[in-house]
DNA sequence: TCCATATATCGAGGTATCTCGATATTCTTC
DNA sequence: GAAGAATATCGAGATACCTCGATATATGGA
């Protein structure tokens, strides 16, 4: 848990618009024909919703699954991204412990 | 409360640890005499301790402020800055509804 | 094998952050 | 009001981040 990292990923709206996106499938379209029961998003549908282009999608994906907040799972030509709900906490918690004060 | 501010301030490890330090007046020498009644830490202080120069010192505290997580106040020639709790729990509070799932 | 598709990586231009020294401002004291 | 001290602001060079298009890599299908 690196808590510099996390912070840095973070530090960006659109990487937390799309941790905000992640917590409900339903924000993005169907899943791919014979995918439906795999969790995650794949990049072309964040990258869609987003209006960034496809490289920067795929690094600021990248940055998000180094800070811990997603994992991401290959399928074929696609990757899956989804939330780490336990890191999450986990930086949470952190956070809290390093801000507050008792 | 402006979270990408705050997000923002958080982004550097000095500003946190100083953040950290002024969580207990005694990581810092004793007060000036005839100040040992006010709350807060002048930026000598701090900039002795984090060993950086006077203008990055100011320069970090004002953003801290502008985060809201410190509060200044000035007593003659001295500014004198200390930790805003209720500010940062309400800086924790947001962050944790914009991260959490539910 | 060859091609199309999805994603990752690379290189670069623009912008923001970091940090400093120099200077300005504010306040105290003589 | 002049000098000195504490802090704030300014200007600048170095570094990091943002974002893109171009290219590379991996996979699936004809």
């Amino acid at each position: 848990m690196d808590i510099e990292r996390s912070i840095s990923a973070l530090n960006n709206p659109m990487r937390r618009r799309i941790l905000e996106w992640l917590k409900d499938r339903s924000n993005f379209p169907p899943a791919l024909p014979g995918h439906e029961d795999i969790e995650g998003v794949c990049v072309a549908y964040i990258q869609e919703k987003a209006k960034l282009s496809q490289s920067t999608i795929s690094n600021y994906m990248g940055l998000l699954k180094q800070a811990g907040f997603v994992r991401a799972e290959r399928h074929g030509q696609w990757t899956f991204y989804r939330r780490d709900e336990e890191n999450i906490q986990e930086f949470l918690t952190a956070v809290q412990a390093e801000l507050l004060k008792k």
